[in-house]
DNA sequence: ATAAATCTGGATATGCATATCCAATTTTAA
DNA sequence: TTAAAATTGGATATGCATATCCAGATTTAT
């Protein structure tokens, strides 16, 4: 359902969450969520960039959340490194029903929606 | 959300679903639904051992709908070519919740559970 | 019987998500 | 000022989903 990425970045940002307190190096989140840690600098890279986490360059550097837990959602999470693609059109040239969707598409979309609707309801807080 | 595989065996079945009466053909069924005919032909194999579809073979052969679109659900197509995996226990290792899920992922699996609930209770017959 | 149409299954190619590696840059502490 | 710790970004490797190709097997119509 969601990526592998993206599973790895809710793991870092929850573990963030818990140790709020200090910056944690990448070694440090890469340890404690068991994601591979090359790839976990990758993945912090790009929840740094979409604003998520603080990034601290140097010694005694590492990441932090922007936010407190409470003020972001597997949504905000997800959206950051692989962003859930609504479908807006359908996929088929040949229809008669034009650029508006078809039966299967509206309800795959909508099951879509109900998933986005979730992520976006839930907070880091509620996860720890 | 869905494989580009689960959504060329989608397409297919509802356009058997729609010429009920006749057998297709590999080639009739990838030009109604633009599924590369070479792709479409290995899913229909997948939906044939699955046993949702006949497959005849020889001149004038072709596929048909084993029952009627009333009995065949979005999750029967899905689960025939590319099954939905549940979290069954906490991918972590070094987790103190054993293999009880932790609070991500009983969130997901629990966005998991109603996608497939909306699956399981949407027949082709609702898709026409 | 024969030819044509069609499915079957194995081998192979392609593309993208996932993953790794490393040199360059930045910052802190002593 | 220097050394160590850490992020950054580019290059590259790997694996799996997607896609293609083709020879063989099967069935129908004539």
């Amino acid at each position: 359902m969601i990526s592998q990425t993206a599973e790895y970045a809710l793991r870092a940002v929850i573990h963030m969450a818990k140790c709020r307190e200090s910056s944690l190096s990448t070694r440090q989140i890469a340890d404690a969520t068991e994601v591979p840690i090359a790839y976990l600098s990758k993945v912090l890279q790009s929840l740094t960039k979409a604003g998520v986490i603080h990034s601290h360059r140097g010694l005694k550097g590492g990441f932090s959340l922007v936010k407190p837990p409470e003020d972001i959602t597997v949504y905000d999470v997800i959206n950051a490194v692989d962003p859930m693609k609504r479908i807006e059109s359908c996929p088929l040239k040949n229809t008669s029903h034009g650029k508006n969707l078809c039966p299967l598409h509206r309800r795959l979309d909508s099951v879509l929606e109900a998933t986005e609707n979730a992520f976006r309801s839930t907070t880091l807080a509620e996860l720890l």
